[in-house]
DNA sequence: CGGACTTTTGAAGGACATCAAAATCTGTGG
DNA sequence: CCACAGATTTTGATGTCCTTCAAAAGTCCG
């Protein structure tokens, strides 16, 4: 039996080997299996900490997740936003090298680890999901260094607000969940940086402003130069 | 018998599951399974190219390889260094999102990514080294998103001289493989930022350069103390 | 309406980039 | 072994993009 599920396991497609992204981002629902449980946090909550044993893996079924590394004097790098379906909270080893916060009210299902580790061939999506948010993760992480590494200022306010765009919106409207701090803490730079960023673009009539978190993309082919 | 393999693969840990890096890099050696085939490169020769259909995985056997992406007017970021025993040009989808080429003379031995794909269970040590590789990967660019996005000139290059030291040395003296345009295009500087800061570790004794390449960390708790 | 928080704007400063040139290293051939 | 040409690295002078410090404007929610 045992063999048996493994064997199963490997007829589609080993999950180690099958590196190929979904085309789909599989969609929270309330169909996902019943190894999980869920747990909701109000903004600004910590989900877990940097250096917390890493017991579960973590999937945002709502709201916006930020997962982030501190400098001791208090620097701090936003890696990642999470949205609705993304996993996060992977870890090679026993504790985790990021905290995990709830931008806004959200709420996550939660995998235990060793369940997941003990268990392999039960739940052969989860296992799917769990290499594909890791490839994910690295994909992503790897775009990301080289907008740290590389790009001005208003390059970075570009290529995230089309990277929101693309995770978020159907149109060119976009509602921004995070505060300016925490987008100067994902690419980088200053909250000041940020907004004068953004206010540029506006003068450009590259993007429109109505409020603050609410953003048009009224040249996206302008925003796609910058992203080059 | 093929059942057999994925039981035994099981019974330590499965692929997919095994997210433990394991303590000691695995030493690249003539033992290394035959299923990959060995080419060497010149001193900045390229081994795939961005956008490259992604046929290979690599490894390194002996050298160092760097893996870049570029920006349309030229601006390059190196994501990583690669050295022996690492692997590297694992991808999602069906094109390599990145360029690698050989820093210096080096030898890489390829896996084919459709045997890999196809014959899963019939060496699960290079399986295992695939998960280890990408898991490796991803936590190495987390940790450079955090120097790239909030560390100064001088703390990106302390932090980079103790990681290459840890990776590559016995003592505290270092050969550094490459270039400083290099360190410059993996740290998201300019090669004279590069060397300025050398200078001031040099005057400031926590380093010693007795020639370009030839780093002794002469006050590694100093070194440790800019990368906090 | 009022107070706290977030965002924007302004002025000044600093860290790193750019431009330029000197110094050093490397390899090759005489 | 030395001379020399090209490449790499270092150093200097200057410029600029982003940060820092400060304050005004806008937003949220009781």
């Amino acid at each position: 039996m045992h063999t048996a599920l493994l064997t199963k396991a490997s007829s589609s497609a080993l999950p180690s080997l099958d590196l190929n992204i979904p085309p789909l981002r599989p969609y929270a629902d309330a169909s996902t299996p019943s190894v999980g449980s869920v747990r909701s946090f109000a903004k600004d909550e910590e989900i877990f900490g940097e250096g917390d044993r890493a017991a579960f893996v973590y999937k945002v079924l709502s709201g916006v997740v930020r997962t982030s590394k501190l400098l001791s004097d208090g620097r701090r790098q936003i890696d990642a936003f999470h949205l609705t379906g993304d996993i996060f909270g992977i870890e090679a080893g026993e504790e985790h090298r990021f905290c995990a916060e709830a931008v806004g009210d959200c709420m996550v299902i939660l995998y235990r680890r060793t369940h997941l580790a003990s268990s392999v061939g039960k739940d052969a999506q989860l296992v799917q999901d769990m290499t594909t948010g890791m490839m994910r993760s690295l994909v992503r992480a790897q775009n990301h260094m080289l907008l740290l590494g590389r790009k001005s200022a208003v390059e970075k306010i570009a290529t995230f607000l089309l990277d929101m765009a693309e995770r978020t919106a159907d149109d060119d409207a976009l509602d921004l969940p995070m505060s300016r701090t925490d987008i100067a803490d994902h690419l980088g730079l200053t909250i000041e940086t940020v907004s004068r960023s953004f206010t540029q673009l506006e003068r450009q009539g590259i993007i429109e402003l109505p409020s603050a978190r609410h953003v048009v993309l009224a040249n996206r082919a302008a925003l796609e130069r910058l992203n080059t």
